[in-house]
DNA sequence: ACTATACACACTAGATGGGTTTTGTATAGT
DNA sequence: ACTATACAAAACCCATCTAGTGTGTATAGT
């Protein structure tokens, strides 16, 4: 993902992969059949490990409800933003076609997560309207910002307004 | 306005405006000494239009603030949202370096009457938050939907949940 | 379960150059 | 306050070429 963030899905070769990985570009297709496997399993690898923090983070019942979301929000999202890290988000948002359902599951699964946590606060009714709203406003405010520091002071105060 | 939404700011000749204004191509530039000029003069005409009518939304105080806050940001945004009308929000979108301050200074504006509007009902303090994280909302919104309906489905729900 | 080497094929980048379009201006006319 | 016509200079577009790079596969070796 590092290698592939950092020069984009096309002009990464396999190549470059395989010295980061430190192995033969053979070897790699040994491990992955093509560019297209290898770069989904990536994106795949990279999306299950920020499910699995949110996870973790949000069923952590004894802190409080807004310091959780703020960090799953983090894992989630605000991980991905700034100088470096912006680039990850990039290449995966540049590439739908190459990825289709494997970016649209682990979303849904991240509203769903979203939605169960703030149910408990907000009620069984309301929680997917305001886990909706608090996705938007994160997405809108990552359009915002330039670095993860500001994004999670923005983020507090949308999720400490939605969560009233 | 048009024109340029419907082609891209570079590939909008002079000729093709002259064509659409119904006047000479030397008759346009007696009026707008330079494309460039032409293109910020269309693009602060736009926006003091859409802050106009924001203004004058707002200002109508005898309907309920969610309603006259949903109108608004369909002013501000929603107008540009579905299949012919992003093109408009595209091509200013993707000439920043062309428009400079002329697209920041209606936006600080938009949020200035957002915050007035919203401070009779959630005070002083709070308010530029509020307003904050709604623009943040409507922006997050707009790059989820694709068309203006589902946008102010879900841009009312957001107003509802940070005026409570 | 790999490495090293090699190869066909496809794709891409960059360079060249010619033809068209477009900008901005000028000029004469209404 | 324009139109019509014209023009130089710049920008852009398009086709063509070549050189290089990258993919995917194969083969022999450890």
């Amino acid at each position: 993902m590092v290698t592939f963030a950092r020069f984009g899905y096309r002009k990464t070769s396999m190549e470059e992969v395989a010295r980061a990985a430190g192995i033969s570009r053979p070897g790699l297709y040994f491990l992955f059949s093509s560019k297209e496997t290898l770069f989904r399993a990536a994106v795949t690898q990279a999306l299950n490990r920020d499910i699995t923090a949110v996870e973790h983070v949000l069923a952590d019942t004894g802190r409080p409800l807004s310091e959780r979301l703020v960090e799953a929000f983090d894992q989630w999202a605000g991980r991905y933003i700034g100088p470096l890290a912006s680039d990850v988000a990039m290449v995966i948002e540049d590439n739908p076609d190459l990825l289709g359902e494997i970016i649209k599951t682990p979303r849904r699964r991240f509203e769903e997560l979203i939605t169960d946590a703030v149910a408990i606060t907000s009620g069984r009714e309301a929680a997917p309207l305001v886990a909706q709203t608090m996705i938007s406003a994160s997405i809108g405010i990552k359009h915002q910002v330039a670095s993860r520091e500001v994004y999670l002071e923005r983020l507090e105060v949308a999720i400490d307004l939605l969560l009233r």
